[in-house]
DNA sequence: ATGACTCATTACATGAGA
């Protein structure tokens, strides 16, 4: 089974490279995010004519995420419960949708930016961590008897983890992303008992997920590691190997994010 | 070359991304 996630900065420009990589890497389970569409503008035919059902969550030009399966697709939840709201008048946004996929839980994220320290949207941000962590954690149902449960939380979670997460963390002084409050509501997931499989597979510095679009940061590798899989235990153990696609940045019409695949055993 | 932002919008300038 290949489980992929990835970031694609809108699905109406890059569906034929989405399509192509599904058919080039086998991928069986794909959670998007950034599609940047209302569901009834989502380009479904071409995944449905590969064999994909998919399920999208998206209210506007903003956010929006999906999930494409092709090993079964049920249970659907668009939002989490207990996930905040966020503007003037509270909306909960298309940040998170969830689906049962070839006996796995998957939930694609898109979390929240924090856009700067002093703005509202970084307490939004740390507030969304937070109530995801709690319904997450009861999802594991620890002390209950569920050590098999099947659970992956995977996209883009807009936090560095580590210094070793950005090129240059001088760039990165008084910006989101790297301080200490991001990081703790990242690490707060390890503590509630899911594995984060992309590092224990690829523990090497400079190992990017992002680069943006500006100042030549891919040529340069000057890139940001903020693309994430949480495992649950039966799950982080069933993972084999991951792939960070990095030669999906690469060429005209790349999005800025490129996809973390999962290897995981039947 | 992996190359000097990109995307969506009751668009033609603005907001968001990170």
């Amino acid at each position: 089974m290949r489980l992929a996630t990835w970031n694609v900065n809108s699905i109406r420009s890059r569906v034929d490279r989405v399509l192509a990589f599904l058919e080039r890497t086998g991928t069986d389970v794909l959670a998007l995010q950034e599609t940047k569409c209302k569901d009834e503008q989502f380009p479904r035919e071409g995944f449905e004519a590969a064999g994909y059902q998919v399920a999208t969550f998206g209210l506007s030009q903003w956010n929006g995420v999906a999930i494409a399966s092709r090993v079964g697709l049920d249970d659907v939840a668009r939002g989490f419960p207990g996930q905040p709201a966020f503007g003037a008048a509270p909306v909960v946004e298309a940040r998170a949708i969830g689906a049962t996929c070839g006996g796995m839980r998957v939930w694609s994220l898109y979390v929240p930016n924090g856009r700067a320290l002093d703005n509202p949207h970084y307490a939004y941000k740390l507030e969304w961590l937070a109530r995801l962590r709690d319904q997450s954690a009861g999802w594991l149902a620890q002390g209950t008897g569920n050590p098999d449960a099947q659970i992956a939380l995977v996209g883009d979670w807009n936090v560095a983890p580590e210094d070793s997460d950005v090129w240059d963390m001088a760039v990165f002084d008084g910006q989101t992303h790297v301080t200490a409050p991001e990081r703790a509501a990242f690490a707060a997931f390890a503590q509630a008992g899911y594995v984060e499989v992309t590092r224990q597979h690829i523990p090497q510095d400079r190992a990017y997920t992002y680069w943006d679009y500006q100042q030549l940061r891919f040529p340069k590798n000057e890139g940001m590691r903020i693309d994430f899989a949480y495992a649950s235990a039966a799950l982080a153990s069933r993972t084999t190997g991951v792939v960070i696609d990095r030669n999906e940045r690469k060429g005209k019409g790349a999005s800025d994010h490129v996809p973390v695949i999962l290897d995981l055993a039947d």
